[in-house]
DNA sequence: GATGAATGAGGGTTCATTCAT
DNA sequence: GATGAATGAACCCTCATTCAT
């Protein structure tokens, strides 16, 4: 079900019709609202688990890479691979639609922690200027920037983040 | 008209309900039927005067300022206080919908070459990297900063352009 | 103006959209209505000339056919002529719309009369049977049968109208 | 819901606003939509059972009726009864809109074989002439004159529909 | 639990008709 | 008189959401 629901989620965004997604996943569309009342909790469960892949890899590339700014550049390329891929995810997590609030919240909740502690180890060992940007903000400019990735192939997003990330680094 | 289109695209974003736009208009339906047969020409129309004004303001901009790079700042402030006050406008822009296909030409055939021109004086001058970003490119990625910078106070859209813009620049 | 209300009629019906016509005879909206104020107005200006044609040739058929039959078939052929020539003005002058109301009785009302003095012509010279149809009868059966005559070529209204005729006749 | 229609077709012509039948049948407009996708469809579904009895009659008729011209004149009554009590359906047959060209022909489908057999019957037996009309014209003659007939008491379709298979008679 | 039929709000669009200029 | 801009009723159709089976 989750599967399906990707599935159409790439083909017609995140706003897809429930009857789509319960065609899809072959089962009727009481089964999507008892399983996930509001629509931003099926979001959540068909992306939960790319998410908290996200969010793990944090922690690890932080004592892995060479030093945390490189540790900091590696995970947003993961970030942005992972909306990038998305059809309609970063712009809905912007959206403003009630039903999305949820959304929002769920991202930052596990996201933002994770920003910031790779955001806050650059700065002390002193490869990015302090007080820019915090985690919220460095995310939510990488979402930003990865609106409409996909549906245009002369945007290319991945260059835009590197600019915003090359914008904090503390010139050696 | 325009007014009314105005505010309703600033409470409801690009998409507000025909009837939702007469009736601020204090007009009927056919009305705004009559003027602007599809949605795109309304919100060109809307826009207009200000992606003119945005538009001319760059070569004014390169003449007067101190050096390139401090047009190219005001310039980016510029289309930033456009877009700020425009709720909905930046997302519509790169909104994959059919209909505002019309809407995202308009404002790429007014402001690219001047952003391209103001880029290219600043990379002349080598104050900015070569190469980095052209003009298409920077004007979405500040399009794309600005989704969302009026419905969420705790976002600061312009603190994350002035990190974009830094990350264009040479560093001294 | 007439002229082009016809060439209206022709290309989309009786109903075509007032703008349609206006535009058409390079006239306002306006200028319609203040000459023609309801739908049926305007239907029978149009065709007037025409129906007062048919309904003049009655009496001149009947003094100049060999038989009152023949005279009667040739004002049938008359009539058919004309309504096949008419697209939906058949259909409209049955409709039960209220704005046609107008349009059938200023048919019945001219053509009637005609129609009766062929048919009793006819009778009394013993050339068809008595008290099957009477005028008003034979009109609107022909008029039924050109129904739709002009957009579909497979159907051939001439030859019901002369079967239906046929079947009036006298046995010799 | 089919009941509800056949009343709204007989009220407002088989163009009766879905909302109208919708509001007949006590259920909303979707439930209309699900069940029956084009207007097309839900027309075809009204008349469907009529239409075969009326299909369904004709070889029983052949086998039952003293001669073949008896069985042809007392199926062209079931007909004639048919479409008589069908406000706007024999219209709407003729009718050229493109949302109609299925509900034509569904009718001739069902109709025609029949209409032809009996025609054919008749031919053979020497009861009527050969050649003046086929079972598609027959079938649209008798259908034209039907047109209008319930809304308008003076006239009498079935008296002309008498006369245009008198026609047909090959005289004795 | 699962199903999918039914509901009806909501948004688009067309055109007959009016009326100020 | 002529004009055509404005009005708004009337239709169409699409889903999100509920709930009886």
């Amino acid at each position: 079900m989750l599967e399906a629901a990707g599935e159409a989620f790439v083909a017609a965004g995140v706003d897809a019709p429930v009857r789509d997604i319960a065609a899809r996943a072959g089962v009727g569309v009481g089964t999507i609202y008892r399983h996930f009342p509001t629509r931003a909790d099926l979001v959540i469960a068909v992306y939960r688990h790319q998410v908290d892949a996200c969010a793990e890899a944090g922690p690890a590339l932080l004592a892995d890479a060479p030093t945390p700014h490189d540790a900091l550049a590696r995970w947003v390329d993961l970030f942005v691979d992972f909306l990038v891929t998305k059809h309609g995810l970063a712009a809905a997590m912007q959206g403003d639609g009630a039903g999305f609030a949820a959304l929002h919240a769920y991202f930052l909740d596990r996201l933002v922690p994770v920003c910031e502690a790779l955001l806050g180890a650059a700065t002390a060992a002193g490869q990015i200027r302090a007080g820019d940007v915090d985690g919220y903000h460095l995310l939510r400019g990488i979402g930003n920037l990865c609106i409409g990735a996909e549906s245009d192939p002369r945007y290319d997003a991945r260059r835009l983040v590197k600019v915003l990330v090359a914008g904090l680094r503390q010139p050696d």
